[in-house]
DNA sequence: TGGGGTTTGTCACAGAACTGTCATGCGTCC
DNA sequence: GGACGCATGACAGTTCTGTGACAAACCCCA
């Protein structure tokens, strides 16, 4: 739970203690974040209104790289917020006071939904003289550093974590670019760009390939 | 959606697909669980009080044997119902009347979430000296790749799966052209490309042959 | 707060690849 | 022999891809 009003959170610590819940704390952002990266929880409930970095900008930060759970728990019930709290990231959004009834029913329903843990991301995926380091935010070709624009690594992380398949481009969109639709040809570009950087013949790619009419995929 | 009201019905459908939706609807749970059955919607949404089998019984109908995301959408706001709701398998409640962009906004929280279909695809069939890899895209012969069109490729992949069973020209039409009728010559013609690509010996085809009177067949 | 450089997304376009149709020809079956 | 089913080469229209140009959005820094 991140939240700064000691009084809500001791309150909301017991309600969902008393539930069986186990219930670890963090009075700011930043604190709460590092709390999930060193050990993470398997649900994140969180304030919007924070000192320090917001709730908004804590849940885009905390999914960049976790896929757990967030339940927002805001005293302020705009819709505004509701939807930039759920764009941002969140899976449900709660005004305070909340029933302890409800929230944790909410919590139940989401964790049924809950992706069975993420298959724990390698630190590191090889293919051949590619070096990708999706934690690390690196990626390695022959060993010296390459500069990629944060959409360049995330597809690229994409492809080479399902590396011998082939994704095609409304999957790429859906999972780098978090479209539910659009432009195809957004991805073509992006793979364009993404080959000038990694290959050493753009003209001619070997490491990320066009599967005609299928989509892009890089061979295993 | 079900919603026995009709002007909430109409209200809502035009406002989700004046986002972009495409909504189906039904007046009672009956109706709408058959409708879901026969053409499964990929999100439901379900009034609570409705004639007949009442909200909650729905939910827990379809969850029986669907996995898809269901939303409730009620005018009442008491902490039971939305718990039972929830209990009952929804997977987020919103109490009427309810701001469209935050139904929108808690449909693609939602979708984030939804367990993509179990694709119960074989990573690879087998055929002698023929391998057919549908989520890499690739067929290998003697180990080597063929470079298939997408035609082709669902064309041998349909018939892949099905090995040692002929199918009609009727049928291959609708399963790799999702063409109702047409002109069976096309399927001739995608054939003798396909045999050009697999066979040692177009001109008398062992992997790909015709059942003459019947249509073509993959012999196990 | 206001540049200046990056990064992104959109568009238009050209070349390559693919598709569907047709006409022709061959073999098979009755 | 004739009817029929099938194979195939040619071809024109369509679709798919890669790319350069460009403007909007973003970021960093003074």
């Amino acid at each position: 739970m991140i939240e700064d009003d000691d009084r809500i959170r001791l309150a909301l610590t017991l309600a969902l203690e008393d539930e069986g819940y186990v219930v670890r704390s963090a009075a700011t952002a930043e604190e709460g974040l590092l709390s999930q990266r060193r050990e993470p929880a398997d649900t994140v409930l969180v304030d919007l209104m924070l000192p320090g970095i917001d709730g908004f900008q804590c849940i885009r930060e905390l999914r960049r790289t976790d896929d757990v759970p967030v339940v927002v728990i805001s005293a302020r019930d705009d819709t505004h917020d509701i939807v930039a709290a759920l764009e941002a990231g969140a899976d449900d959004y709660l005004v305070k006071p909340a029933a302890t009834k409800e929230l944790t029913a909410r919590l139940r329903a989401l964790r049924r939904r809950a992706r069975p843990l993420p298959a724990a991301q390698p630190a590191e995926l090889v293919l051949g003289e590619l070096e990708v380091r999706p934690l690390a935010g690196e990626v390695l070709l022959r060993g010296e550093q390459l500069t990629l624009t944060r959409t360049e690594f995330r597809l690229l992380s994409e492809l080479a974590e399902h590396a011998g398949q082939v994704l095609s481009r409304q999957q790429l969109l859906q999972r780098v670019w978090e479209y539910d639709f659009g432009d195809e040809r957004l991805v073509d570009v992006h793979v364009g760009r993404l080959r000038q950087k990694i290959e050493d013949n753009p003209g001619s790619p070997q490491r990320l390939v066009t599967v005609r009419g299928l989509g892009y995929k890089m061979p295993r």
